[in-house]
DNA sequence: TGTACATCAGTGAACGCGCGTTCACTGATGTAC
DNA sequence: TGTACATCAGTGAACGCGCGTTCACTGATGTAC
C-alpha cells in the first residue's frame, strides 16, 4: 500500500466533518459534492470511492459527524444544570455560526424532506438531545423535554431568519425565557 | 387588448400562489421556475414577463401570498383563544401538509440564507403571528408570545423530521402542552 | 362593415452553468523474486 | 540489492440533466380609417 493504514479512514471522516459543516452552512441541496470535496482538499471523482451517493453522505452526515456542539451542552450542563443548556444553546455565537452549530436548528426541514434513513439517524441525534435535557430536569419528563428542545430550535430559527438584529437579540432572551419557565413548571 | 385588463393580474396571483404552494413543499431551493409555471399552466419563459427573478418572487411570496393557515388561527383564536390556536397549529393535518401551512415551520433555515429584502417581508409576517398570539395571552407579553410561536415552530418540524408515528404524535402533544404552559405562565 | 395595423401575454427553443455520477487513467508505494 | 508487477486513493475529463434566464416569435384581440 501506498498509503498509511489509516489514511483512507482519515479522509473519509474528513469529508464528512466538511460536509457536515457545509451542510449546515447552505443546506442540504444548497451544497454541492465537487464543494465538499474541494473544501476537503480533493477532486470531485474521489468522492464516490467514499460514499455510494450524495444521499448516503447526508445519512451518514447525521450518523457520526463529531459533535462538538453537543459536547459544549453536556459540559454546560454539568455544570449549571438545564439554565445553562438552554442559555448555551441560545448565545448569540449560535445563531451567528450555524455551520459550527445545531443540526436541526440549521436543516430541520430539510430533513423532513428526506429518505427514512436519514431521518431515522436524525432521531437517533433528537433522542439523544432529549435525553440530555430530560436528565437535568427537577422532575424529569419526556414529553416537556421534547418541548423545550422544540423551543430551542424554533427560537433559534426565528433569530436567525429576522432582519432586525435587535428583534433577534430579543428572541434569544425569549427562548431562554421559554425554556426556563418549561423546565421549571 | 386580447385579454381582460384582470387577466394579467390573475395569472400573476396565479403564479405567486402555485409558487407558495410549491416552495413550502420542496424548499426554496428545491423548487424551479419551470416546475411552478408548469403547475400554473404556463411555460418556462412567461415568467419573466411578470417577475424580475426567482429571488424577486421569493421576497413576493413571503409578502403577499395569502395565508389561509393563518385566517384558520385568527378564527380559532376568536372561538377559543390561546389554546385554540396552539392546538389547531399543532394539528396532525398541519404536520401532514406542509404545502398549505406556516411558511415558518416549512422554510425557516432557508429564509436565513436569503436576501434582506426577502427576510425582511419574512419579519413582517412573523410580527403578524406575534401579534395574534399575544392578542390572546391573559396577560400581553410579547417576549412570550415569540416564544410561543418558537415552540410551535420547532415542535411542527421536529415531528415532520422524525422517522417514528408515534414519536412525531407525541412530539405534536408535547408543542400543545408547553404552549399552553407558556401561555399561562 | 371590412381591412390594416398595434398591442402584449404567453410560447418554446436556446444560452451558459453547475449538478450528481462514471470512468479511464496516474503515480506513489509495497511485495515478489 | 535491484527490477517487475500489483495495489488502490485520488485525478480530471466527460456524461446527461435541470437550473435560471433571454429572446425572437405567435396569435388573439382592440383600434383606426
Amino acid at each position: 500500500m501506498r498509503y498509511q493504514k489509516t489514511h483512507k479512514d482519515d479522509t473519509r471522516r474528513r469529508v464528512l466533518e466538511v460536509a457536515s459543516r457545509n451542510f449546515r452552512q447552505n443546506g442540504l441541496v444548497g451544497t454541492g459534492v465537487a464543494t465538499i470535496m474541494a473544501d476537503a482538499g480533493l477532486t470531485n471523482g474521489a468522492f464516490f470511492t467514499h460514499f455510494r451517493s450524495k444521499e448516503a453522505l447526508i445519512e451518514e452526515v447525521f450518523e457520526s459527524a463529531s459533535d462538538i456542539g453537543y459536547q459544549g451542552l453536556v459540559e454546560a450542563g454539568t455544570a449549571g444544570g438545564i439554565e445553562a443548556i438552554v442559555r448555551r444553546y441560545m448565545r448569540p455565537e449560535h445563531r451567528d455560526h450555524p455551520e459550527r452549530g445545531c443540526p436541526a436548528a440549521a436543516l430541520g426541514p430539510e430533513v423532513a424532506r428526506h429518505s427514512p434513513a436519514t431521518r431515522a439517524a436524525f432521531t437517533r441525534k433528537f433522542q439523544r438531545m432529549v435525553d440530555l435535557i430530560n436528565s437535568h430536569l427537577p422532575s424529569p419528563n419526556e414529553s416537556r423535554a421534547q418541548a423545550i428542545f422544540g423551543t430551542l430550535i424554533g427560537a433559534m430559527q426565528l433569530a436567525r431568519s429576522v432582519s432586525d438584529p435587535a428583534l433577534s437579540d430579543q428572541l434569544l432572551n425569549s427562548g431562554i425565557e421559554a425554556g426556563i419557565v418549561l423546565a421549571r413548571a
